[in-house]
DNA sequence: ATACTTGCAAATGATTTGCCAGTGT
DNA sequence: ACACTGGCAAATCATTTGCAAGTAT
């Protein structure tokens, strides 16, 4: 990734915090770049470029403003089955995300909440997990209960 | 060409011996067919469809091919980081597997040896994860002691 | 003989890039 | 003013699809 300059935990209470933080860093806020934070600000999980297109914004302009706004550190992106990006806005720490292949459901945890299952895999692989970009799939309890049938997955191909 | 008696569904010793239960289901062999499997077979881990050209085969011809062989169950995909997908035999049971974001090397493993894994997110959360189709991602131990600095990611963006 | 396959071209979907006009500071 | 940004078109990349011609059984 390119430059990383200050980094401070971006945290905030509201879009307002962070435009603030963003012009004081030296990076100008226009029309766009509001409306996309405003969106991620309102949503309450990941969402795509669609969804933020149809706050009235340009698809280039979205995918321009997510990136640089990634690259402050202020937004992350999740890839969730065969589907488009999904971003959120990164509050304090990274999150991780588990989901379901059949529902399409993505839970967002806290790191930390996945230690244990990172533990394991140290000690057995000596590898260290991150699914912060790339969530742990499977079925969630509920479509698991619904038969290991086939059904109509969310994640086919 | 050896003769594999105890294996179940669609498991073999050799290329031939897949050809011959496609054959025996009705199905039809024709060249790009033997020289994908025979391209799978040799390989010795998922590879790309761009591999899979190269063995002097059409890219459509290759998709079709896995497309088909992959509803038979002779084969699957996995997804790696950003890249293609990677497809490989079926050989008995479906694998799981884990890679690294930096140096991209991709370890398959019998979903035995990730029980472990998969029961503390069955406890904590309800979920039945499966690595076989989207990968755990992270660093392996080799390049997480590299530091974890910022160096050629294979996974940018 | 006939239904299934191939090969090539064109379509799709997600994302990126070029370029020039517009604008935040 | 001037560098950074937006908008629109065109380019990529991986993968899919349409269709005419070829072929396995």
């Amino acid at each position: 990734v390119t430059t990383a300059p200050d980094r401070r935990p971006l945290a905030f209470a509201g879009v307002d915090e962070i435009l603030a933080t963003l012009r004081e860093s030296g990076h100008r806020v226009s029309a766009p770049t509001t409306l996309v934070l405003e969106a991620l600000f309102a949503a309450d999980g990941p969402i795509s470029v669609e969804e933020l297109e149809s706050a009235g914004l340009e698809r280039t302009s979205v995918y321009r403003n997510l990136e640089r706004l990634e690259a402050l550190g202020v937004v992350s992106h999740v890839h969730v089955g065969h589907g488009p990006g999904l971003y959120a806005l990164v509050r304090g720490a990274d999150r991780e995300y588990l989901t379901c292949d059949r529902c399409g459901r993505v839970t967002t945890l806290d790191p930390a909440a996945l230690d244990g299952v990172r533990a394991v895999l140290h000690e057995q692989f000596g590898h260290h997990a991150r699914f912060s970009h790339f969530p742990i799939h499977g079925l969630c309890g509920r479509c698991a209960e619904l038969g290991d049938h086939e059904h109509g997955h969310t994640h086919p191909h």
